[in-house]
DNA sequence: TCATCCAGTTGCAAAATACAAGCGGTTCAA
DNA sequence: TTGAACCGCTTGTATTTTGCAACTGGATGA
């Protein structure tokens, strides 16, 4: 159970928690789609992730504490995912795999609209929208700036052109 | 050959060919480690790559255009490896993860070092780096700033206190 | 000439991934 | 009250990836 780690540098660690094909998948669907089910994760992704592989990632993702699960009050069998403190400050790294994605492969257009904006935000648009998800999965207050808003208008708007 | 991808999202296009547990280890040991031979990476690796898995890696960053390989003067059977532009551009997505490991994982002290001066140094920081990376890669003129040396003297003063 | 070095390759076992089907409890509408 | 649909998974199986150890064939140096 307690597993050998192989080095105790930073990069490593984070790569031995987060490294591997679907955990940030998961994260990044959680974190800008707002998925907070199983099912709504499953039946929404993009890259068709299979249902042993998403049961699998949450249960390690909620046990090495990016995420928590609780019950659905409106359904007995559902439960809720949210993303602890730790899980929200993965931010500014999806945000730079986002920049370097953009730069470096060959991304659908469509799917760059958001990913564009979050890249062009810098530090401060994501610290905002850390400030949004922690009210939208820990509870904190509401903070004034959406970024979700000024994400969804802006891909709104390209969808409407392509 | 022509390998499906699992949707256009950028998240996921790096994730495809960054997203298993040992491409940015030996991204990171020829970018902060300056390894730039098989036989160093090999040999001096701190997780205990194997070594099918470190010629797999190798063959792979430099057919997607992360790295390339060029003959070493002193040596026929040696060749030298280099980060491209792609590869040095990681640069800001190895600090957060940095970043982030320090946080939330328990590194070890001694190997903290460094990830601490780099995420300190911020965003000026890593752009010296990456012009003293393409210095060292790309044959760039040489930069006045050393990042290098300033990692260095700081991690070579905390192995003498510790 | 011969031991050593060097960059990998090969064979095999174990683990992770992918895909499809199934399962028991829950909800909801008739 | 009953049955169909929904829900969050689990199970079985095939394929792929990883990990480990041993090995190879050429290059180098004493």
């Amino acid at each position: 159970m307690a597993q050998e780690r192989r080095s105790g540098c930073p990069i490593n660690l984070t790569l031995e928690q987060l490294g591997d094909r679907w955990s940030l998948i998961v994260i990044r669907d959680v974190m800008f789609g707002n998925r907070r089910s199983y099912g709504d994760l499953l039946a929404n992704n993009e890259e068709g992730i299979a249902s042993n592989i998403l049961a699998d990632r949450l249960k390690r993702l909620v046990a090495s504490g990016l995420m928590t699960r609780s019950p659905d009050p409106s359904h007995r069998q559902k439960s809720i995912y949210s993303l602890t403190e730790a899980g929200i400050q993965l931010v500014p790294l999806l945000a730079q795999m986002c920049a370097w994605g953009l730069a470096h492969t060959h991304p659908s257009p469509l799917l760059s609209v958001r990913a564009t904006l979050l890249v062009a935000g810098g530090p401060d648009m994501w610290e905002a929208l850390m400030q949004e998800l922690r009210y939208l999965h820990l509870g904190a207050p509401r903070p004034e700036r959406s970024v979700f808003e000024e994400v969804r208008a802006a891909y709104a708007a390209a969808a409407k052109v392509s």
